[in-house]
RNA sequence: GCGGAAGUAGCUCAAUUGGUAGAGCGAUAGCCUUCCAAGCUAUAGGUUGCGAGUUCGAGACUCGUCUUCCGCUCCA
């Protein structure tokens, strides 16, 4: 796999240096894998977000948007499966350092084992989970000298309980108080509102619903910059179809979701979509769709056939039918009827889109000529996302020339993000739009007094041309589209 | 979470065997008015990550703690 650290931690030591991204709490020594977005990361996180919910909600005329609470009753997460499977006791082995889910590890050691052994074995597994007497499961462990696969030894650390899911209480008075989680997934808040919206919206299948929001997960290691973190937010879409129709609606949407990534105006070389082998408990097919970082193809967007799983078990659950009633008709005449859809689900992580954006765009250049060495630091944006779309500067800080630039950013700032200087260089100036990824800059200058035209300068190439002033506004307007 | 390295101004780094914390860049204000960074002047910015200990004296030595980086696992 082709790494290149040094590129990785000079994005990380620019977003910092230009007001994109911030380790929180940073004048308290930081929070571990959590992040903040500054001036210019916050403008182009959300100009993604606008981005991808424009290309999926507006763009489809059958799929909505909601935005559900983090806050959920906590059968939610019983139901999901996220209580079961995201809160194991696990094990690791001191020597080799590997970690196991404690059932697994019995698991598969009963397999070696007469079948009378391996029942008796599990039933007494089953029974201290219940009682979550670690202890005794540890005890059990050693007592039947399990050996880890990797290092061939029995030397284990005590069993311990992580809980992927974060709790709070909620309810103010402590002792009445009730644990509930914050989300780990936004998925959850779509499907307990699935009926709601269907018949709100007097939505047909298929459909889709789409939402933005935050997702929390305690991670057992935290690194890689925003690529990992406890608070990330994510971007996700459940596509609601009916049964039997899974396989071509996945096709269709792995599809259109590259679509959208290669939109961005990233290479397809650079993606690659990788087929999970091992599925979820709630997939009956899954792929990711990963991009070539520099420390390496990483995932950043989920495409899951997700069957009638989440559904199905809110119903079981919740008492509710969580069914839709299909008026079509099928091959022998007859409609559709009743049925739990079942669904496709989209799944982008926004912070890994911002990782993934501005590993694509961050670009060092040599500008080197004989005898003069220059370099420039640029972040090739697509003008569409990118945090300011328009540097206003005047040549010189005299003769009038500051008045028509500020006339100039009155009549943009109404429409997109500006940026006026007039400090400096103008190299300089050019230099700093660059580090932030601006795509146009104007310069105002004595000949703009004269026939109404101003220097426009591009980002990526550096060129420059004189245009009217009053095509300023609709140039970059049609960049931005 | 475990093992290894590091932490000095916004950034990059200095500071003799333990003896008054500095430079360049950047930032700010002003000068100069010049279409691609590094012209001139001035200013600000530090309890050396934090806390304790050894010492007459600690940026340096010891311990703890926090954070980051490099190796081992899950995920969006």
């Amino acid at each position: 796999m082709a790494t290149d650290s040094n590129k990785f931690q000079a994005i990380i030591s620019h977003c910092k240096e230009y007001g994109f991204i911030f380790q929180s709490s940073e004048i308290y020594d930081g929070l571990s894998a959590v992040y903040d977005y500054g001036q210019n990361g916050s403008e182009l996180k959300k100009n993604i977000r606008d981005y991808w919910w424009k290309s999926m909600t507006q763009m489809h005329e059958n799929i909505v948007g909601i935005d559900a609470a983090i806050f959920m009753h906590p059968t939610t997460w019983k139901a999901s499966g996220h209580v079961d499977n995201f809160s194991d006791p696990m094990i690791d082995n001191k020597d080799s350092q590997k970690r196991y889910r404690v059932d697994h590890l019995i698991e598969a050691h009963v397999e070696t084992l007469p079948k009378e052994e391996g029942d008796k074995l599990l039933a007494k597994m089953d029974q201290l989970l219940a009682k979550e007497d670690f202890g005794g499961l540890k005890q059990l462990i050693e007592d039947s000298k399990i050996k880890c696969t990797v290092s061939g030894t029995s030397n284990w650390t005590d069993v311990r309980q992580f809980n992927l899911m974060f709790s709070t209480q909620l309810g103010s008075v402590s002792e009445e108080a009730s644990e509930i989680y914050l989300r780990p997934e936004t998925a959850q808040g779509i499907f307990v509102n699935f009926l709601n919206v269907q018949k709100t919206g007097r939505l047909r299948i298929p459909f889709g619903i789409a939402q933005v929001g935050k997702a929390f997960r305690n991670e057992i290691v935290a690194r890689q910059f925003i690529f990992r973190m406890r608070e990330f937010e994510q971007m996700e879409m459940q596509f609601f179809i009916r049964p039997g129709t899974q396989k071509e609606w996945y096709e269709y949407w792995k599809a259109e979701r590259m679509k959208w990534h290669l939109s961005l105006g990233i290479p397809a070389e650079r993606y690659r979509f990788h087929d999970h082998v091992k599925l979820a408990h709630y997939a009956d097919a899954a792929c990711d769709i990963e991009y070539d970082f520099p420390i390496g193809f990483k995932e950043v967007e989920g495409i899951h056939s997700r069957t009638d799983f989440d559904l199905r078990n809110h119903q079981e659950y919740s008492k509710k039918k969580m069914q839709y009633f299909d008026n079509d008709l099928d091959e022998s005449g007859k409609p559709y009827g009743n049925y739990i859809p079942y669904v496709i689900e989209t799944s982008i992580g926004l912070d890994r889109t911002v990782m993934m954006v501005l590993s694509q765009a961050f670009e060092e250049e040599d500008l080197s000529t004989e005898g003069k060495p220059d370099s420039r630091v640029i972040l090739k944006f697509p003008p569409r996302i990118a945090p300011v779309k328009l540097a206003i500067l005047p040549l010189v800080k005299k003769d009038g020339l500051p008045e028509i630039a500020r006339e100039l950013m009155n009549e943009c700032k109404t429409a997109f993000r500006c940026f006026y200087e007039e400090k400096d260089a103008i190299g300089k100036r050019y230099r700093r739009q660059d580090a932030i990824g601006t795509p146009f800059c104007v310069t105002i200058d004595h000949q703009t007094k004269e026939d109404g035209t101003v220097t426009i300068r591009y980002r990526d190439s550096m060129k420059q041309e004189r245009i009217s002033l009053k095509a300023v506004k609709e140039l970059v307007d049609k960049a931005i589209l």
